[in-house]
DNA sequence: GTAGGGTTAG
């Protein structure tokens, strides 16, 4: 026997142990075995384990009689059965080669593993070639290939699989529907989802904590949230992942409160918090700037030993970039042992967030020579950086670089980036042509850039186009009718008002309460407009009058034009110096010391008049201030903010 | 014998 052997480390899913695969060649045809002995190597254990198999290759065990063949079965099954596990597909290809030309055959069990093995490898046509020749009179064999197509796709192929199964008269089981549920989730769809929700509920399976998780994704990828949490109240034996499914969904489909409440309910429940807890908790407290929260988070990690988790660490990174501490984020992002990607990204995001063009295009230069490729999502980050710069001919220079040097096709939220940047720059013709000629179908964020690119240019009728395509998209959103409202306001338009105020009503669209927060000594105040309900109440309003004071001698003149309470419209007859921005800023000057940065969140745009009152305020004050509004981040320092005043 | 969750942009 000559042997030459070769050591292919593999990793296995569940413990991300290494395995290691030992391949030999063996006269007169290849042939191969494994050992999932601990390195290093020893002789003796491998004898034990190709022994068997040495035996079979010399057809000294699987000839004829019956009980050898069932025996023979036995042991390339379990052989299989170990590739399965440390997924290795050559091998196993191997083996089904050996099989095939020394006329032993496939038992169905050994076919059966090797459908299993395929598909968990991705060699699905393979996995399915396999199916198609053998008898398929058991949910096991259905359930590797749903599997299969389910991870890797079509994933249209393991929602037909799924409708075939019951035409040979089989009935999907508990392993089934996480398998097609993930399929209905990588789409998304939403319908066919719906669909196997009642079969799952007529099946009895609704209660079972797999199914429920995966249910709870499914909704949760088609924005589904309020079903999804139906979904979880009514499973009542809930393990870590479980809530974490929960988590996520509130955290991706932009809850964050709910995703931090239900994370305390999660820890009074007694649930030790998993990575993945941690992860999708600061995603969160990133996504609503909570930065006392993610502080605290951060703390928790530290303590519980989670802090040396990359996946950790990204996430802190974002969350320190997003709530205003991008040097922190940068320090944090300095110290990641293994820069993927998303690291990358995330830093890129931050900057671009930031208005810090500089920094981000130095940091996409440093990543290319650290040869870590970019993704479509970096570019996504570069472009906004752009846009938010107004950096007009670097924006599209990366836009065809990503195109023609790293074969990225645009996506949805490149085109978004393009046409908020011809909007930037009063293009809108343009910008309205490129939406025209986009590849891919255009949504309610393109359609918004637009909307909002005319209303800074006051353009009515590229603002009337938008608004036209967002009422289909995204009918319920308040936000886009306030926005077309304004812009005829601007006009002088008082007809177009009048039509969009009454389209809300019969709609029954309110427009949300503007609220503002500022964090003083780890503790954070929000305020609404006008708002009195604070202890310091007087002192504030004090300190608003005083600074207005200083404002008006400074050369500052209140717009009062109708316009501009449509921001916060709903304070009528109040006075816009009291917007829940001012007030989160008078009590932030009141309660540091001079000099002191002030950090102030709001839930909406900054309006014009605020915008203008807060670059005078920082120049009065010697503050530097910095307001993080549902858009972006503005820097206001001696008079001057970051975004150039587009925003 | 087959399972589920997590980082990025807008």
């Amino acid at each position: 026997m000559q042997l030459h052997s070769s050591l292919i480390k593999k990793r296995s899913r569940s413990s991300l142990a290494l395995i290691p695969c030992i391949i030999f060649s063996v006269n007169p045809s290849a042939f191969l075995s494994f050992a999932t002995s601990p390195q290093p190597y020893e002789p003796k254990r491998f004898v034990r384990i190709i022994h068997p198999l040495y035996d079979l290759h010399h057809h000294r065990g699987p000839t004829s009689p019956s009980s050898s063949s069932a025996t023979a079965s036995h042991h390339y099954a379990s052989l299989l059965q170990s590739l399965i596990e440390g997924k290795a597909i050559e091998p196993g290809k191997q083996i089904h080669a050996h099989l095939l030309v020394t006329g032993i055959g496939l038992s169905t069990i050994v076919a059966t593993k090797l459908v299993n093995l395929y598909s968990v490898c991705n060699h699905l046509p393979h996995a399915y070639c396999l199916f198609d020749r053998i008898p398929k009179d058991n949910v096991f064999l259905w359930n590797v290939l749903i599997q299969g197509y389910a991870w890797n796709g079509p994933h249209q192929a393991a929602l037909s699989l799924y409708h075939q199964m019951f035409e040979y008269g089989l009935h999907p089981d508990n392993f089934t529907f996480p398998f097609v549920l993930k399929a209905c989730s990588a789409l998304p769809a939403l319908q066919q989802g719906r669909e196997i929700h009642c079969h799952v509920i007529r099946a009895g399976w609704e209660s079972d904590v797999f199914v429920g998780a995966a249910l709870i994704d499914m909704y949760a990828k088609c924005g589904c949230v309020a079903t999804a949490r139906r979904v979880f109240d009514n499973v009542l034996v809930r393990d870590v992942v479980f809530w974490n499914s929960m988590l996520a969904a509130y955290s991706q489909n932009g809850h964050p409160d709910e995703a931090l409440c239900l994370c305390r309910e999660m820890a009074f429940a007694g649930l030790r918090p998993t990575v993945a807890t941690l992860v999708a908790v600061i995603s969160a407290s990133a996504d609503i700037a909570a930065l006392p929260q993610g502080r605290e988070l951060h703390g928790f990690s530290w303590r519980h030993g989670f802090d040396c988790q990359d996946k950790v660490k990204t996430a802190l990174v974002n969350m320190y970039a997003k709530s205003g501490w991008v040097r922190v984020a940068r320090r944090l992002f300095e110290r990641l042992a293994e820069k993927r990607v998303v690291c990358w990204n995330s830093m890129i995001a931050g900057y671009a967030m930031h208005g810090h063009t500089t920094e981000a295009f130095a940091l996409f230069e440093e990543m290319k020579k650290e040869g870590a490729p970019p993704d479509h999502i970096t570019f996504v980050g570069v472009l906004s950086a752009c846009s938010r710069g107004g950096l007009m001919d670097e924006g599209w220079k990366f836009f065809e670089s990503m195109v023609k040097e790293h074969l990225i096709e645009p996506t949805v939220q490149h085109y978004t980036c393009m046409v908020d940047l011809l909007g930037h720059s009063g293009r809108l013709d343009e910008a309205y042509d490129l939406i025209m000629r986009m590849k891919v179908r255009p949504d309610s964020g393109v359609w918004g850039a637009l909307l909002h690119a005319s209303k800074i240019h006051r353009n009515v009728m590229f603002g009337e186009k938008a608004l036209e395509r967002l009422i289909d998209l995204e009918p319920n959103d308040a936000g886009n009718y306030v926005i077309l409202s304004n812009i005829y306001a601007q006009a002088g338009n008082w007809e177009g008002v009048a039509w969009v105020r009454g389209l809300m009503k019969e709609r029954g669209l309110k427009k949300s309460i503007a609220l503002s927060w500022i964090e003083v000594k780890n503790k954070t105040h929000a305020f609404l407009v006008g708002d009195t309900s604070h202890p310091q109440s007087d002192e504030i309003y004090a300190e608003l009058e005083r600074v207005g004071g200083l404002m008006e001698e400074a050369g500052y003149v209140p717009d009062t034009a109708p316009v501009l309470h449509d921001v916060e419209d709903d304070e009528k007859g109040r006075m816009i110096t009291s917007h829940s921005e001012r007030v989160a800023i008078a009590f932030g000057l009141i309660n540091t010391p001079p000099g002191t940065r002030l950090l102030v969140n709001k839930n909406l745009r900054v309006c014009d008049d605020c915008h203008v009152a807060i670059k005078f305020i920082s120049k009065i004050t010697a503050r530097e201030i910095i307001v993080r509004d549902v858009n972006r981040y503005h820097h206001f320092k001696d008079g001057v903010c970051s975004c150039g005043d587009y925003w």
